[in-house]
DNA sequence: CTGAAAGCGCTAACAT
DNA sequence: ATGTTAGCGCTTTCAG
């Protein structure tokens, strides 16, 4: 019943031809008769032959022909815009994808890289989750390429890519202060991931420099999804001395806020969002962002990592890409 | 410089046991004495030894587990909620997932398929692009266990995961006749494809029932992307006897209307959305849509093709998931 | 142009 | 409890 699948035997003996005979056809070498190489592909369609992958690879040492990737969550439209350009760039090489979500759980990220490393991808883009990345350090050490998106690996000499994080908080913090906001608030996400550290510390240089509150309450940090930062923001708004304007460190965040802003009926308190987000533009009035392209930096990525595979040697280099500010009204609120 | 990953026998030699012995330490096998088996892992360690997968998975004739999944495209919403929900299932079977995009195209399809059955992935997900699915039926005779999701690859006996489409469409429409539409517009995306047949029928269907106009010209088929619903929004508006209401066939299709709705300054026509969206209760007024979970799609076809591959022979089935229209304001307008 | 033999790194039989 | 031998399916010398 479960017939075997035809071995590369298999076919050289259906076309009457050596073993290696096959295995040329099969390489596309020169060396064989047209006639001969016909009786073998006939051989191999009568069959259904696919050649056995492990078996090839066993016998050329080399790896998959596929990156992995891990991020903290598919499922994030910033994540998954990422995934697709590196996936795109993969299949121009010839390479699949091998996605797996960390969940930002990094024992799960150590688990994942293990797996992906165990299968030998041809290289590795990780959006590192946690602080200790020694994990990463060792695959390196073992022959893994590794490039890092979003943000660095601490104490891992690899390529990254990352947006210019600091900048874009402080580009908000100003285009706000402009508007003649003081008060000020940060709706932040863990504040020990670097990202999430430079856009902190974007949001402090800037309202220092403009001569804003800078009251310990207004930056909230921690929130970690949508409904911790609707939480904090109805906090702020019926607190003392609340802020007039939100800066919203995140895509998440910023449609926390937005949320909290429209159960509680509030169209007077502006907000400027890290990260653009789809239908930014349809909310009423729409969304002011700090915007930076999640596929140009899955493409850098992506064209770093191939570039290790092809052979460069080069020092590890940190890219940083720039970002702007969109306006459309939200932002652009008064006091 | 570049020095030879260490195989077995190297860690053999260095524990200085036998061969299987040490591939016995490496399985977790039970007879092997403590002792023994503590200088294997010593010396496994210190030589950073790492099992060769293609060799193992050669000998074993096994499969790679992982699983496959080819979608339209990662960077949608719909298919990115999709696929997380597949990963996570995977993860919980220790399998990776190895994620193709077709973008639609046949062709692409057909050799992302053709990569992962080559690989030897223990089983494929797929939402079929095209109409002629012999390839996938190919797959399937090679032993490649395959599961539809979304739509069903027509010629192909396979598991299926689709939603109610054309349920939905008449729940939408429906709910447009109740609030007094009799013209009502549908954007839709290419027709040949099966969820937009079901959508187009629970169209019609709809609109026979409840005695609203049928004009050809309120059916916009053929629109592929956010710029074409846009278009053909303001198309529709400017002809003659306009639609009162907007039934818009996909996520894309309801954000490309409601941009033309904001660019033309009109807040009076009616808006149903198949698929729900980010922020969509963000949008003024709160986007009406029919919503199906596609988390919920990507866990049961994982379900269903981790039952095929645990060795479930049973006759392969179609299942609808329901849907169910979330009233938000766009579909409550009035003519 | 074609073929025979060796071996990639591992595990399954079959010893011992 | 441990070792020896064979072989998974392929590619690669090296000979014809």
């Amino acid at each position: 019943m479960t017939a075997r699948r035809p071995t590369l035997k298999d076919v050289a003996e259906r076309a009457g031809v050596s073993l290696k005979t096959t295995s040329r056809v099969l390489n596309g070498e020169k060396s064989v008769r047209p006639e001969t190489e016909q009786r073998v592909r006939d051989a191999m369609t009568e069959l259904g032959f696919r050649p056995n992958y492990f078996a090839r690879r066993l016998r050329l040492g080399a790896d998959t022909s596929s990156i992995g990737l891990v991020i903290e969550d598919l499922s994030n439209p910033f994540y998954s815009g990422m995934a697709h350009a590196i996936e795109q760039r993969a299949h121009e090489h010839s390479m699949l994808l091998i996605i797996g979500s960390s969940q930002r759980q990094p024992e799960t990220e150590r688990r994942l890289v293990a797996s992906l490393s165990q299968r030998r991808v041809s290289g590795l883009i990780v959006v590192p989750a946690g602080h200790n990345h020694d994990h990463l350090a060792a695959e390196q050490e073992r022959g893994l390429r590794i490039v890092c998106a979003d943000r660095p690996a601490a104490g891992v000499s690899a390529d990254a890519v990352v947006a210019d994080n600091e900048g874009g908080a402080r580009l908000a913090v100003t285009h706000l202060s402009r508007h003649h906001h003081k008060r000020i608030a940060y709706l932040g996400d863990d504040p020990d991931l670097y990202t999430n550290q430079q856009r902190l510390e974007g949001y402090r240089g800037a309202l220092g420099l403009h001569g804003a509150a800078t009251d310990g309450h207004l930056a909230c940090l921690g929130l970690t999804d949508a409904a911790a930062a609707e939480r904090a923001t109805r906090e702020l708004l019926a607190g003392e001395s609340p802020p007039t304007a939100i800066f919203a460190g995140n895509n998440l965040l910023t449609i926390g806020a937005l949320h909290a802003l429209r159960a509680i009926h509030r169209t007077d308190v502006a907000v400027v969002g890290f990260d653009d987000f789809e239908a930014a533009d349809l909310v009423v009035p729409g969304v002011t962002v700090v915007r930076h392209d999640p596929a140009e930096l899955g493409r850098i990525a992506a064209d770093r990592l191939l570039a290790r595979i092809d052979g460069d040697r080069s020092a590890p280099t940190v890219e940083m890409l720039p970002v702007h500010l969109i306006a459309r009204g939200s932002g652009e609120l008064t006091p």
